[in-house]
DNA sequence: CGGTTGCTTGATTCGCGTCAAATGCGGTGG
DNA sequence: CCACCGCATTTGACGCGAATCAAGCAACCG
């Protein structure tokens, strides 16, 4: 069930079968979520954290004149709301952009894997550091970057994040969320959205069409984002 | 010497006798750092973490033209590239911004910690996940808040982390930096930034000014930056 | 003291937002 | 089977907030 989320660690360090094993026993019961459904809200008190099956999802906060901005787009495998293990209200909300699957897992065995399992636990630890490292180098885009330069940047992340997880392929990736939702991730409006993604096709770079993000020219999409994939940690390290 | 850390993590949970003294332990040893000095850079391999005991630091990326964006300001008490300790190599680069003096921790000792002291573990974790709380906080004003509000938040985040840490007082707290450095936090330039300076002014809402903030209405200040503090957790809680 | 650095202000430009309307399209019920 | 609806996409005209360019000033300092 929680083969992604075993793959994502498994990109970053080696991961022992009773460590395996172990994760997979703390995952309490799987759930279906429709699109829009509001999973976790922002002050809630939390005893489960989520682990992402399949769909796709996101967090976000937003403000009192309904701007809102997404702060991390979640692939399947991703350990989505792990923060939410320590810090025990989370700062934002969590919903599901597309139908997906999640899996729970009780803070309490994630409480006994942080006595029992030293190892296992740096690499959950881990997982959060590098949802951090994407906030970074979003608030660099957002920062920084011009519009066209997000969205390159967007896509590459994306098209490395789903790699880890095997889906998608050199070509492109998988992407059903609508213009908007990518406005609300790039800190843009859906119409400057519609836009700039006319500009990269016509450079003949990427489309977005149909729920696929194709990639036409990724040295060139690489070199207008600035994207370097290190911040990813895509990489087996004893950890 | 790292007593500032140590109120940083009494303020969000209990911290042992000998949750300190093992803290305290993992120490090397100490170092003054002069302003502008670059003590991590971004893709070098690390085996100490750095610990800031004095001064004020930043995390930072820059683009090819030369573009910064500062990713998160560091007050006394911070563990600042605990990051370093599981990621091995740094996405960003690390900088003083005045003549500050750092605690270095060696890899080894924290490893060490990760085995033998799982509560100690899950609140050095922690202080990670706050930092990834303030990223998120951080990508909402560079995506959603306009110029007033960007910066009347930054002080009030400001505000409450100098506060954690028995620095400033209620009417404000040092800032010795530079308008241009303001700037790199906020994803503006440094003329907009003092236009905004002068609007915060005039609205009778705080004054930037001989290396201080004073905050002269601050429920006008949280009003117009949407400050809400949670995001910092600074409440004890067993975590 | 001349040079550097940071602050301040004005004039102008430009990237992105806003407002509005048209087009396309999948779903649905008569 | 088709008329209709709701939603997303696309495009145009216009406006605004922040960037850019430029100049003057104050404080510091070797």
């Amino acid at each position: 069930m929680i083969d992604k989320a075993i793959l994502k660690l498994r990109a970053r360090d080696t991961v022992s079968d009773a460590e395996e094993r172990v994760l997979r026993d703390a995952v309490l019961r799987a759930e279906d979520i429709p699109t829009d459904k509001v999973v976790v809200r922002a002050g809630e008190e939390l005893k489960l954290s989520i682990l992402l099956l399949e769909g796709l999802m996101c967090r976000y906060k937003d403000l009192r004149n309904g701007e809102r901005q997404i702060m991390e787009l979640h692939v399947p495998g991703d350990f989505l709301d792990l923060h939410g293990f320590l810090l025990k209200r989370l700062d934002h909300s969590v919903m599901a952009l597309v139908p997906s699957r999640i899996a729970l897992v009780p803070h309490d065995r994630l409480k006994e894997i942080t006595a029992d399992h030293p190892h296992l636990t740096r690499l959950l630890w881990l997982t959060t550091l590098i949802d951090a490292a994407i906030h970074r180098e979003w608030l660099l885009s957002l920062g920084r970057r011009t519009s066209i330069g997000r969205i390159a940047h967007f896509f590459c992340e994306m098209h490395a994040r789903f790699g880890v997880v095997e889906m998608g392929d050199p070509a492109g990736f998988p992407l059903k969320i609508t213009q908007t939702d990518l406005a609300e991730c790039l800190g843009l409006t859906s119409v400057h959205v519609n836009r700039t993604l006319k500009e990269l096709r016509e450079a003949g770079l990427a489309v977005f069409r149909e729920a696929r993000v194709e990639i036409l020219d990724f040295a060139g999409l690489k070199r207008v984002a600035e994207f370097d994939p290190d911040y990813l940690q895509i990489e087996q390290r004893p950890r």
